[in-house]
RNA sequence: CGGGGUGUAGCGCAGUUGGCUAGCGCGCAGCGUUUGGGACGCUGAGGUCGGAGGUUCGAGUCCUCUCACCCCGACCA
């Protein structure tokens, strides 16, 4: 390709919009360009990255034993009510009608069409296990599309499906996709974690997030140095601070003049946090909930969803809070009626705790549970934060951020009972089709792979990924000796299949040498009547500082070699 | 949806207490001189000041409404 007719022009200031690394260099490096909100489009250098992504997707499906098949965009809201789907999405579904007045969505994901199909095809255990999977354009009405790439409303998606007679097979399946997922990061150059996730909108059991680790990731992930486990924070786990146990003692009111948050009544009394035990109000589907725990532990609202089985759940307004004639500052389950209690486990651990005394500017010493109060509800809903205890080997947790990009779910018999994906087993009896699925957002990938591979200057492609292969940078193309030997590079070297940016543009050596450091592509060679003197070029690799002088007798075979050298080999 | 911010040329920005012809840098076009790490000179094109309404002799500037985009929180690949 010859710059100079490429479409998208590279910039020297920083855009105004993107604040994440991944989204400048795109925009600089002429990638990408915004449409509206969450919705771009893809210039030939972002459109030849992600189909090489969506090749080395599709070659590892494969090779795990996956189909591809084509799947509408457009689908009927009626099979999104059967799943009963619709809901769990609520918003983010993007939903339009036809003249017929017939509701339609915009798939923001496949499972339902899959299984509609599946099940119409697959009748008998000898039909399975079956894997299908898509690349596809995807629509999700999110809330708030950032970072560029990293999550936007339309988007670019590999789905697999998995099909099995039992949860044996699924678990078969399972091995193999995440098998290929490390597989795909290690081939794209993008190093990732696997970590245990929460399952989300879509249900199931098992669940594991692959994490690319970097700053400005929107994820948070919970692990252990000592042990290897690492888990998104919604789903961590961790041991807290043991809390005082001591004998039983009176409950006993005390004035707390303004205070009201933990911190406050804390250092006021005088005692540790975990020595306090707290109140949150949530709205979970529409009903107020009273949530405890103890004072030096977080809410995981995910957790906490979960035990509620709600689908919709949000802190409560500060109205709310009062119509439920709470008192915010210093409530506590103690002597409350007509509203559902929640608590973590947490307030278990520990005695003699200072609450709240359902009265402005007082609190409660030496309250016990189950002695002082009573809920509805106990379990696990504790947030797993950095310096707690590792749950498998008790070590100090760490966190960092990451982004995710992939999720892979044993979804189970849930879709195909809701959509009538049976098959007959060996016996003649009729049993649900045990399913999982895997995804990968590709331009996430491709952005995350930009988060993890550049330096002040730009982007530094792997070269499996990269747009072109080799940058062609003649400088001072008015010499005819120059203008002569890279013209005929370039069609030496597209000939032997080498994927070439050639840089035939008539600028000055700073900006070339600049934009081809912008653009990351992995290998440089410069032409110049200063290198032809010696009958030579230069070579630079995008990621080394020094380039390397070879001659021109057998270039061509000196650079297949080189890049192909520099491929990951798979 | 809650909180914060920004809309002036393709991009980045300036524009005073309202004042006459709306500027600067980059980029773009032409000419010339240059050029191994974003060169210089001259000339030129390019603007409904996000939109609507209002106040005023006069609005980029003040008021009301509205739209878009960005950032922080709740969702996800």
């Amino acid at each position: 390709m010859r710059f100079s007719k490429l479409i998208g022009k590279t910039l020297k200031e920083i855009p105004a919009e993107a604040d994440t690394i991944s989204h400048q260099l795109m925009v600089r490096a002429g990638m990408i360009r915004q449409l509206c909100a969450g919705v771009y489009s893809y210039l030939p250098l972002a459109l030849r990255s992600l189909k090489k992504i969506e090749d080395i997707i599709r070659d590892e499906m494969d090779k795990a034993g996956g189909q591809e098949v084509g799947l509408p965009v457009l689908q009927p809201r009626e099979l999104w009510d059967k799943s009963g789907r619709a809901e769990a999405f609520g918003k983010n579904l993007f939903e339009l009608s036809d003249r017929k007045e017939r509701r339609l969505v915009l798939g923001p994901t496949h499972e339902e069409v899959i299984t509609d199909l599946v099940g119409y095809f697959v009748k008998s255990y000898r039909d399975l296990p079956v894997m299908a999977y898509q690349i596809q354009t995807k629509f999700r009405d999110e809330p708030r599309p950032r970072g560029g790439l990293i999550r936007v409303r339309e988007f670019t998606m590999k789905d697999l499906y998995s099909f099995d007679i039992d949860e044996k097979g699924l678990d078969e399946s399972y091995r193999k996709m995440r098998q290929a997922y490390q597989n795909i990061y290690r081939r794209t150059g993008l190093p990732v974690i696997m970590i245990q996730a929460d399952s989300g909108a879509i249900g199931g059991k098992d669940s594991s997030e692959f994490m690319a680790v970097t700053e400005c990731g929107e994820d948070v992930i919970i692990y252990c140095d000592k042990c290897g486990y690492a888990a998104n924070s919604e789903k961590a786990n961790s041991i807290k601070a043991e809390g005082v146990n001591e004998g039983l003692l009176e409950i006993q009111e005390v004035a707390t003049p303004g205070q009201k948050t933990i911190e406050e009544v804390a250092r006021y009394l005088g005692i540790p946090k975990f020595q306090t035990i707290k109140a949150v109000f949530y709205i979970a589907d529409g009903e107020i909930i009273f949530v405890t725990l103890r004072g030096d532990i977080e809410v995981n609202e995910i957790k906490l969803k979960n035990l509620l089985k709600a689908t919709d759940l949000r802190l409560a307004l500060p109205d709310e809070v009062r119509q439920a004639e709470l008192v915010a500052g210093s409530a506590s389950a103690i002597g409350l009626k007509n509203i559902r209690i929640v608590a973590d486990e947490s307030i278990t651990m520990g005695t003699n705790f200072v609450a709240g005394a359902n009265k402005p500017d007082c609190h409660l010493r030496n309250v016990n549970y189950p002695r002082d109060f009573k809920v509805d509800l106990i379990g696990d809903i504790a947030l797993a934060q950095a310096g707690e205890g590792c749950p498998e080997c008790a070590c100090a947790l760490n966190s960092a951020r990451g982004i995710e990009v992939g999720h892979i779910f044993k979804l189970g018999t849930f879709l195909s009972e809701k959509l009538d994906a049976y098959y007959t087993d060996a016996e003649g009896i009729s049993r649900p089709i045990v399913m999982g699925c895997y995804g990968i957002g590709v331009g996430r990938l491709l952005a995350s792979v930009i988060e993890a591979s550049h330096d002040e200057k730009g982007i530094i492609w792997p070269m499996d990924i990269a747009p072109y292969q080799v940058y062609l940078c003649p400088l001072f193309m008015e010499d005819d000796k120059v203008a002569k030997v890279a013209e005929g590079l370039y069609s030496a070297l597209t000939g032997a299949g080498i994927e070439v940016l050639y840089d035939d543009r008539p600028d000055s050596p700073g900006v070339k040498f600049n934009d081809a450091d912008l653009l990351g592509i992995p290998l440089r060679i410069t032409v110049s009547p200063r290198t032809l003197e010696k009958g030579s070029v230069e070579l630079k690799w995008r990621c080394d500082k020094k380039p390397e002088i070879v001659t021109l007798d057998g270039i061509t075979e000196t650079v297949t070699q080189a890049v192909s050298a520099a491929k990951d080999g798979a």
